[in-house]
RNA sequence: UGAGUAAAUCGCCUUAUCGCUACGUUUUAUACGUGGAGGAAAGUCUGAACACCAUAGUGCAACGCAGUGGUUAACAGCCACCGGCCGAAAGGUUAGGAAAAGUGCAACAGAAAGAAUGUACGGGUAAUGCCGUAGUGAAAUCAGGUAAACUCUGUGCGGUGCAAUGCCAUGUAUACCAGUGCUUGAAAGCGGCACGUUUGAUUGCUGGAGGGUAGGCAGCUAGAGUGUUUUGGUAACAAAGCACCGAGAUAAAUGAUAAGGGUCACGCCAAGGCGUGAUACAGAAUUCGGCUUAUAGAUUUACUUAAACA
RNA sequence: GGCGUCGUGGCCGAGUGGCUUAGGCACAGGUCUGCAAAACCUGCUACAGCGGUUCGAUUCCGCUCGACGCCU
């Protein structure tokens, strides 16, 4: 697994996301949350993976933009250390919760909990 | 040098590694190359283009605008001039038509707020009428004030918005209930009403209660475009020449990390170094013109004024 | 992305160019009671913010902020 992260792996379809929130379940891990799902899907990958962070809390598309590419980015590099394992095919959403901007190296530590935390959940 | 006014511009940079997205080439695994946020992209307050509804028609209503002239595709914008207000000045600001068409309104105070001319004193007169002053109030006898009160005048204006609109794919319900209609015309053409006009029915129309889809393509970026020079014009702006192509995503790209540097502020210090901190507002979503609002800091030009020196 | 509605005490809510604003609920104090409830009396706290028009603005006008709704 490199560290991309392409169309193909985002979470896209409105179907799939409405599938996620009503029937899929989820770990936290402050300031992160993630919902998951086990699900089948067309393209050859193991995972699609969609990123959110409340208007509520964030006014400014300036910071909501801001924290979803600092999001995204620390999936794609940390994604196959955790997923490599996976036999079936989810969905994932990240959703930030906190009401502070944070910085990289804390966003890192709390989605490297996250991971192990769900992880731990699905075994 | 201090204080100030106006206009314009910039608004972090470089390298390395790892990525995202559009296009092109190669191949259909990928690899390489090129491009990739703003002055406000924001608010959606306006004016248009474009699309559909009739090639968008008529009248009323509703709404916008309001000194004069110019500018423009258009405008509530912009420019020049006149008048009002503010400032010592440079300059700023201005919803600036009509009260002699009509209706309304004016708290408190005041004799009186539109209907009368009251009181005191003075002047004047034979006397009254008359003239002046006083007091209340924002406004007091002036053909009064008020139109960001109704209104009138002039002028403009059809509606809806790219979730418009067209096509493809998937899927379902031409079912059910109520009302109504078929050439003597239901209803529709997205508008508040009327007229007019077009379409118009055994798969009609309206309402209710429901069922399904919610994917893709086009629209989608070469344009009232950008830069620059010359000419005309006080200016806004216009014309001509030359050069250039500068985002097109859709749970929504334009980034992350590391190192170095720049700028500013503060502190230290034989003076150009060291340390610390800060580096704004903010993210395209059909496209342009404007307005409004947010914005650390820096630069340039012109001007006013005060002091000093020559 | 586009279009629209609203903002009045702690809560609900009326109002309108003129004494900083009706009423109800809540809250606080008092009367009553052995104590409380009910009732009665008194008090408390407000026109989202900024600017303009006006003698005077919660009301009229403009901008900003916030909340909510609609579209397929």
């Amino acid at each position: 697994m490199k560290y991309t992260y392409s169309k193909k792996e985002k979470l896209k379809s409105k179907i799939l996301i409405d599938q996620l929130f009503t029937e899929g379940q989820s770990v936290s891990a402050f300031p992160l949350r993630l919902v998951y799902l086990g699900i089948t899907f067309n393209d050859d990958v193991i995972a699609k993976t969609g990123v959110s962070v409340s208007k509520r809390n964030f006014k400014t598309a300036v910071d909501r933009n801001r924290i979803k590419r600092l999001l995204r980015e620390v999936y794609r590099l940390n994604k196959a250390t955790y997923f490599n394992n996976l036999t079936t095919q989810h969905a994932f959403m990240i959703l930030y919760i906190g009401k502070e901007k944070p910085t990289f190296t804390q966003i890192e530590t709390s989605m490297k909990r996250l991971f192990e935390k769900f992880l731990n959940k699905v075994s």
